[in-house]
DNA sequence: TGATTTTCATACTGTTCCGCATAATATAAA
DNA sequence: TTTATATTATGCGGAACAGTATGAAAATCA
């Protein structure tokens, strides 16, 4: 009696972000998708062709989910878009958070940081990807508000979290006296912005971990090596 | 007997990039349009909605020329946003290549570089129109190699043309004998970077300015004010 | 079993898209 | 004038587009 829908939904992926807790043997027909997987697919097309030049059929053809289905899970296509940057935002959070929080010399913490930055931009298997913010989210934001709210708030939150490691490096005497939290974390985001748009330009890693070197240099003190 | 067709060879691509001079008697009826200034009207829509949210539509209207005339003009729709990018880039560099040379103490060249930038990106009716590159063509780059070719020229550029900037201050001795060129560079292409992605999402003036004064003073050090 | 519910699959609607074919129009040359 | 040339103006054609209507399929419940 393991069959295959005993407990389909509760276990296996997770379908908390929207269904709450369990799913307890749904009623109809049962879903040919997993609703995760499928926003995960499309998340890449939208960050690799952006919102206007990705079609229904595209995201309908990579999610193996047809239109109808997409609408009903997902509703229309800005829907979809802003659940797929949503869910980018949630992984890369979730891909730093960890690093941002480990009580690591603050070189080594920026080090750890911008390798995370540079591994999510420059996936992807025709290309590298960059970064969903920066590639297209930022364009849509002049004309969409709630878009435009997303990306701010993703700006500030790189920009607090990096202030939170140069102001903790301070007080453990690893920065100058004189040292500026607040402007060294907005270099920090502009070195995470330099790099995510050279990446998608196809910039060979080495460059940009170049770039980031130089940039830690600066802003942790070139001396303090 | 020279004529025959007066002196249409010399000038027949372009009767100067300004229309200016001479009046080289073209031969059928002439044009409703004149080309300088619908590619500056392309420009701006390319720069505002980017390559595939622009119609031929939207370009015929704001150019005032029909299809045909586009197509006469310019080529195709690919063609037309090579051509409206190369546009862009070298107005970019008209303003800016003065600055680039005057021989100002490194602290004002930089601001006003910045300033200049800030300008351009902040422009436009219908909010901030960002920067070309960073907002469209790099996106573009990925899956375009001709387009990627400019842009990474345009990094280079901006890149070698602050090097330069950072060097002579080095000679002059504006900054310290420890300091980078090249990594300066890099961190000012940063800046410009940042500040182009942020303004786009309509970040205030100010605070972009505020972001500018904190880079320029890591820069060439915040002591040496 | 049969009724109910939920999803899948197909296909349709009306619009918009790009590129071009055709014809009308306005100038210079003969 | 007439002819040649270069542009404008109209609009077609096939494809792609977003979104939806309709009915078949697959599960649970009674």
């Amino acid at each position: 009696m393991v069959q295959k829908t005993g407990k389909p939904a509760a276990s296996a992926k997770s379908p908390s972000v929207t269904a709450g807790a369990d799913a307890p043997k749904r009623r109809g027909r049962p879903r040919a998708y997993q609703p995760e997987v499928a926003l995960g697919k499309a998340l890449d097309l939208f960050r690799k062709d952006g919102f206007a030049a990705t079609s229904l059929d595209d995201l309908s053809a990579a999610t193996g989910m047809n239109r109808p289905s997409l609408y009903g899970a997902f509703g229309d296509k800005r829907e979809l878009y802003i659940k797929s940057y949503q869910r980018y935002r949630a992984d890369a959070r979730a891909a730093m958070i960890d690093i941002f929080r480990d009580e690591l010399p603050i070189r080594k913490r920026l080090e750890r940081i911008f390798a995370v930055a540079l591994d999510i931009y420059l996936s992807g298997d025709a290309g590298p990807r960059g970064c969903f913010t920066v590639m297209t989210a930022a364009s849509e934001a002049v004309a969409d508000p709630e878009i435009r709210a997303m990306v701010l708030e993703g700006f500030a939150e790189f920009d607090k979290a990096f202030a939170g490691c140069f102001s903790r490096a301070k007080e453990k005497g690893e920065l100058a006296s004189t040292a500026d939290p607040q402007v060294l974390a907005q270099l920090a985001s502009a070195t995470i912005h330099t790099i995510a748009i050279r990446a998608r330009a196809r910039t060979p890693r080495k460059q940009l971990e170049a770039i980031v070197k130089g940039a830690i240099d600066v802003m942790v003190g070139a001396a303090s090596t």
